[in-house]
DNA sequence: TTAGGGTTAG
């Protein structure tokens, strides 16, 4: 009775196959609704029987009658549906007992649609199979078989298949896959697993290509969330086991992203445009976001703040207020981290009033926004107070800090105004600071350290530097590198190398190692007293441990060198510089031709410049000016003369003042005061201000001639420019003033100083 | 959001 019931039921579910089988073949993630519940329950009892017969001894022998199994699975005229199948393979022990099933099922059908229905029951074994061990080798045996027996895989079991074999690193095998699937039959989903394996496995290309097809308009398989998160992912993974996908790519992909409404997230987008920002690929970052925004995908603050830290760096600022202006018409909200770019970007190019009103306007939410600041912004713009010297600035908005909710001043802070102080010589003022952040219980750390102790170093106070190191170390603060910098540097500055070397080497020994700006302070340090032997062991030593040198470093050996009338070693490092690939800058060039033509190797001097033009760089104010000095020193002023003129008409290389300090000074020598007086005109109408260095000069020259009328008109001019006189000027002055009784003159002169000294 | 270095002509 059970038999005849469940085969009228069967045929009440065949009406149904059509359905299911369109299902089947175009089944993706997640599946179809489940059919209807009274269905649910004539399914399950007919599986429940057909596996209870499938225990029965007469289930795969070859009886010439109808067993109860092949009535129940095959009685009507047609097969009952592949559904059915293979819910029942699901549900037997093994992937060989369900082979076991599906050879029964293949023998014993005598209908010519029983295809479905066997594609059907292998992927339930596919399913089985994946789940024991060595899944892989033992699906790509099943595979064989039903190829074998000429069963098409579900696209589900092919997706199945791809994925163990792509988990198992089987490339090849994979790619055979792929290339042997039924076209008609691949979903979106089916596409994603292929493409997410192929880039796991490092073939890019391959996964591109799948891609590619997704993507064009009239897809069968167009792309959905998922794709987009599989590539977006991939585009953002740091490492790849084969090529990655470059800029272009990206780019040009989330726009065919965005022509099927599939967009990466704001995470994503955020990360993408960073990663590009970083690269310094704004362009392409920009391109990017506009993209999305075009084709209609969100956008949120973050994504556009990533650009403006980007565009903020390169310095494009017309395209940071195009975005700013972009974001106001899109109604994206800029919130705390978009006014914090935007400050700093102002604080860091000294426009700190500019900033301060922003950030006024955005606390009062008179533009419409109305944003909290937070401790950073504070911090941002304390800093930027102290940078331009309004310490006392930065101290009332501590204040304001104070007022607001969870807004107190912490290390950084204490660490700009700090900073402040010293650099404007109260170092007094910073300790108190340094005091009052300690009793505030905000903690110093070797920030606060190193601003003091250089604000120490550089107001004399090395030895108070090194007690406060020390003092701060048995606290434990410990230095660092910068420390040792720091500390290395201001001994090598009063010319005490001995304890520089000694601080190098108690860092090294103290378990703190040194970093390249160490090496580079000290090497500098060495090469500008003299001890080139000193110098090239610490370039050894930078090199033993994996350091290079860059351009500047080899600069100040070349220099160091020159200094100590060594050609050849100085040429040898040029040599060395080259070979290691770094190209010689101006400097390089401009420190071998002043050392040369000063030795009167002009014509070497002229070869070298020569050289510098054909490695494509341009002589700068420098090599002209080196060469200038050169020939006025041997008394060739005409020569001198002859190239200032070519500077400014021919090369436009405009003279700056030390050009015309060098020309006015040898004139003056050389009894041309006239001459040095029409150069001073000169400057005048070229907008060159003369400095200290120019009027020295000139006086100097004035002096011998007693030109006391120029003097005088020249001592006005130099009140008028606030041009402090220094003890040559007033060693001249005073001399030569008092000799010809013009001591009135120079007391008004030293009076109007001292009024321009306190107006300034 | 805070700290360090080095080069050329007077």
């Amino acid at each position: 009775m059970a038999i005849s019931i469940s085969a009228s039921k069967l045929f009440k579910l065949r009406l149904h196959s059509p359905i299911i089988l369109r299902h089947l073949s175009t089944e993706s993630n997640p599946p179809p609704p489940p059919p209807h519940q009274d269905q649910d329950q004539d399914q399950d009892s007919l599986i429940t029987q057909a596996l209870q017969l499938l225990q029965a001894p007469d289930y795969d022998s070859n009886s010439n009658t109808t067993t109860p199994l092949q009535e129940l699975l095959f009685s009507s005229s047609s097969p009952s549906s592949p559904f059915i199948f293979r819910n029942i393979t699901r549900r037997l022990s093994s992937s060989s007992e369900a082979l076991k099933f599906f050879h029964y099922l293949q023998s014993n059908s005598t209908s010519q649609d029983i295809l479905p229905s066997l594609s059907s029951t292998f992927q339930a074994i596919f399913e089985l199979a994946s789940r024991e061990p060595d899944s892989h080798n033992k699906l790509l045996e099943l595979y064989g078989t039903a190829k074998e027996h000429n069963v098409p895989l579900t696209i589900n079991a092919a997706t199945l298949l791809i994925r163990c074999l792509g988990r198992a690193g089987m490339v090849d095998q994979v790619l055979v896959v792929v290339k042997e699937v039924d076209p008609s039959l691949k979903n979106t989903h089916f596409c994603n697993v292929v493409i997410d394996v192929m880039f796991r496995l490092g073939r890019v290309d391959d996964a591109l290509k799948v891609l590619d097809e997704m993507l064009q308009p009239d897809s069968e398989c167009p792309p959905n969330d998922s794709t987009g998160d599989i590539i977006f992912g991939a585009m953002l993974r740091r490492e790849w086991r084969g090529r990655s996908i470059n800029d272009e790519e990206i780019v040009g992909l989330v726009s065919k992203f965005g022509e099927h409404d599939v967009f990466p997230d704001t995470f994503q987008l955020t990360q993408l445009i960073t990663k590009f920002c970083r690269n310094r690929k704004t362009g392409r970052a920009w391109d990017l976001l506009h993209d999305v925004m075009k084709s209609g995908g969100v956008v949120e603050a973050a994504s556009c703040n990533a650009l403006l830290t980007g565009l903020g760096k390169g310095g494009d600022f017309e395209r940071m207020n195009n975005l700013t202006t972009e974001m106001k018409e899109m109604n994206i909200q800029p919130n705390v981290v978009t006014f914090g770019i935007l400050i700093n970007l102002m604080c860091k190019s000294r426009r700190v009033d500019d900033a301060l009103e922003v950030f006024k306007k955005m606390k009062e939410g008179s533009d419409g926004v109305l944003v909290e600041p937070d401790a950073i912004m504070y911090n941002t713009l304390i800093d930027g107070l102290c940078k331009v010297g309004r310490q006392e600035e930065g101290l009332s908005l501590v204040e304001q800090m104070r007022s607001q909710n969870g807004c107190a001043p912490n290390t950084v802070t204490y660490n700009c105004l700090i900073d402040g102080f010293c650099k404007s010589g109260e170092i007094e003022r910073a300790q108190e600071l340094f005091d009052q952040m300690n009793r505030e219980s905000v903690f110093p750390n070797v920030i606060t350290l190193n601003t003091l102790i250089d604000g120490m170093c550089r107001h004399g106070r090395i030895n108070s530097a090194v007690e406060f190191l020390n003092d701060m170390q048995s606290k434990g603060v410990k230095g660092n590198a910068v420390t040792y910098a720091i500390l290395i540097n201001a001994f090598c500055n009063v010319n005490n190398i001995d304890k520089a070397m000694e601080f190098f080497d108690q860092m090294s020994n103290s378990g703190c190692s040194p970093d390249a700006i160490v090496y580079y302070t000290l090497i500098s340090g060495l090469s500008q007293a003299g001890r080139m032997d000193d110098a090239s062991s610490v370039v050894s030593k930078l090199k033993e441990v994996g350091f290079c040198l860059d351009t500047v470093c080899y600069n100040v050996l070349i220099g160091g060198f020159c200094k100590k009338n060594k050609l050849d070693k100085a040429y040898e490092t040029l040599k060395e510089m080259e070979e290691a690939g770094v190209k010689p800058d101006s400097v390089t060039y401009n420190t071998l031709i002043s050392y040369l033509s000063k030795t009167g190797n002009f014509t070497t001097a002229h070869r070298v410049m020569r050289k510098m033009i054909k490695e494509g760089l341009k002589p700068t104010v420098v090599t002209y000016g080196a060469l200038i000095h050169a020939y006025c020193l041997i008394g060739k002023i005409d020569e001198g003369m002859k190239i200032f003129r070519d500077m400014g008409s021919a090369s436009k290389v405009p003279p700056n003042t030390v050009i015309y300090n060098i020309l006015i000074d040898s004139l003056c020598k050389n009894d041309d005061v006239e001459h040095a007086l029409s150069l001073m005109d000169d400057m005048k109408v070229k907008g060159v201000k003369p400095n200290i260095t120019t009027y020295n000069a000139i006086f100097k020259g004035l002096r011998d001639k007693n030109l006391l009328e120029k003097a005088f008109e020249l001592m006005d001019r130099m009140i008028e420019q606030a041009c402090n006189p220094d003890y040559i000027t007033m060693e001249v002055l005073t001399e030569w003033l008092s000799a010809v009784g013009e001591t009135g003159k120079l007391k008004k002169f030293v009076q109007g100083y001292e009024v321009s000294a306190s107006s300034a």
